[in-house]
RNA sequence: UCCCCUGUAGCUCAGCUGGCAGAGCAAGUGGCUGUUAACCACUGGGUCCUUGGUUCGAAUCCGAGCGGGGGAGCCA
């Protein structure tokens, strides 16, 4: 059977077929009834049309039952639509449904819903124009990432998604047991993580980059590609507590090559999704974000600026009286800086480079100034950081010494740092969070809305 | 976690200085029409988030809690 996609694409005028979808629309007329089926497989749907002269009762007593929603069959022959809107129509000539859908009680109505009602709808809000749109377009950036890496002859490594360590040094962790804490409670006892699981705590990751860096000083060019977690408290169209991230690690590689490879990389995930989403994309820029198309298109055509930490600072100051944050050599970046740079100052992608290394990661390379590290971020207009990346100190004595600055115990991190002992060598990376990329790429402004099941504070229904 | 906004019909919202609960869309019924965000008429539809208070009287004012959105921080 083919699917509407095919159908639209191959199928030629004339020909006897079946489709098979969910009834998006129905209209009737006294002639005949409009049926707007939808399957997933591409934006646009299929217009099936039933003549009311040329129906028997059972498929007039079928078609009473079809609304909003509903599951069917329809057979018929495709044909050259009279009317404008589609190219080609289904002229029908059977109706089967599978499973009907009570339009008194189907939360989904043929006009416009708010992204936050259909938050409480996620089981049904992939049938929407929009989120059926976000799940082809995610499918097609997930398969872009691995094309990409595959590409360059980078592999794809799994790191776990349990872990042991408490060191991975980005953010709060969720804690993993399989203790009885309320009999444990009960009973006024110690928590005794011996008896756990793995016989100590245990977490989910916040980071594959520690695991990766162990493959890439095998395989010298590697990348992780999957689900981490943040127990942040943070509530914002950006944060996830459970998000995929991107983090690729190339071996004698330093942090220009890391610089380029992210530009490459963006840019190819644009570039795929112009050639490969063009109707979803249409929509995005029609209905979510306008000029969306335009944007694309002219990032895959241009070249990042690169601005040293401390020539965005000397930027920012020159404009400190727009800022509530006051910039200064030292202080961290606020969003509004990062904005005001890839907004105002470069009016697009931007690479801000060698941060003070008191504002960043133990593992990130130290510059001969002292002061600095050899870390880069990618900023991009509306998304703001998009990419967090550095060449990683290899030096054993420094990474130690980095760790007791930063009041980490290094035998915490003592297999990391056997990368240095045993044949270390300059190395690079950076994480990509792709619900970020997917924010950018359609324009969609909750990131709630770019991830199937969104994991957020006290959000893990569904 | 902090700041601001918000919670009324299935959805999106209006409801003024406190006085009988409203509209559009959706749904149901009828009509019209190769329709396509269809159109016209009629009908049904409410724990005004919860809780405590002020008041003769609270959707409306005040306190607390819970939910949602935006901004900030943390970051990807």
């Amino acid at each position: 059977m083919q699917d509407i996609k095919a159908i639209l694409r191959d199928g030629s005028v004339g020909s006897a077929l079946t489709a098979k979808g969910w009834v998006r629309t129905k209209r009737d007329t006294k002639g005949a009834a409009f049926v707007e089926l939808n399957d997933g497989s591409c934006f646009a749907g299929l217009q099936c049309v039933f003549d009311n002269n040329a129906m028997d009762d059972a498929a007039k007593a079928a078609l009473e039952r079809v609304s909003t929603g509903a599951a069917v069959a329809v057979k018929g022959v495709l044909v050259a639509s009279p009317a404008t809107g589609q190219p080609v129509e289904l002229r029908a000539e059977s109706l089967e449904i599978y499973g009907e859908s009570p339009a008194d009680s189907y939360p989904l109505q043929k006009k416009a819903h708010s992204f936050e009602f259909l938050r409480e709808i996620a089981h049904l809000r992939p049938r929407t124009n929009s989120f059926g749109a976000v799940a082809r377009v995610r499918h097609e950036m997930a398969y872009a990432v691995h094309s990409f890496y595959a590409e360059r002859g980078f592999k794809y490594v799994h790191t776990p998604i349990i872990t042991a360590s408490d060191c991975e040094g980005a953010g709060e962790m969720f804690q993993v047991t399989t203790l009885d804490l309320d009999g444990i409670a009960k009973r006024g006892e110690p928590v005794d993580y011996s008896k756990d699981f793995f016989g100590k705590r245990s977490y989910l990751s916040v980071s594959g980059q520690l695991n990766v860096e162990t493959y890439c000083m095998a395989l010298g060019k590697v990348y992780t590609f999957g689900p981490t977690f943040r127990a942040e408290n943070s509530n914002t169209p950006r944060h996830l507590a459970e998000f995929w991230m991107i983090e690729p690690e190339m071996a004698f590689a330093e942090l220009p090559e890391d610089m380029a490879l992210a530009e490459d990389f963006i840019k190819y995930l644009l570039s795929w999704a112009l050639d490969k989403c063009g109707d979803d994309l249409a929509f995005f820029d029609k209905r979510i974000q306008p000029g969306l198309i335009a944007m694309l298109e002219g990032v895959r055509s241009s070249k990042f600026a690169h601005l040293s930490y401390g020539d965005a600072v000397k930027e920012l100051e020159k404009h400190k009286d727009q800022f509530e944050f006051k910039p200064y050599w030292g202080c961290d970046l606020q969003t509004e800086h990062e904005r005001y740079l890839t907004e105002t100052v470069v009016k697009g992608p931007v690479i801000v480079t060698d941060y003070p290394k008191d504002i960043k990661a133990f593992y990130m390379r130290r510059n001969d100034d002292g002061k600095t590290v050899r870390a880069m971020d990618v900023l991009v207009p509306r998304i703001g950081e998009i990419i967090g990346g550095s060449e990683r100190e290899y030096r054993y004595d420094v990474l130690v010494a980095a760790m007791q600055e930063k009041g980490l115990n290094p035998d915490d991190y003592w297999w990391y740092l056997d990368l240095r002992r045993y044949g270390s060598a300059p190395h690079a990376g950076f994480g990509l969070g792709f619900e970020r990329l997917m924010r950018y790429v359609t324009g969609m402004e909750n990131i709630r809305d770019v991830i199937p099941f969104p994991r957020a504070p006290k959000q893990a229904e569904f």
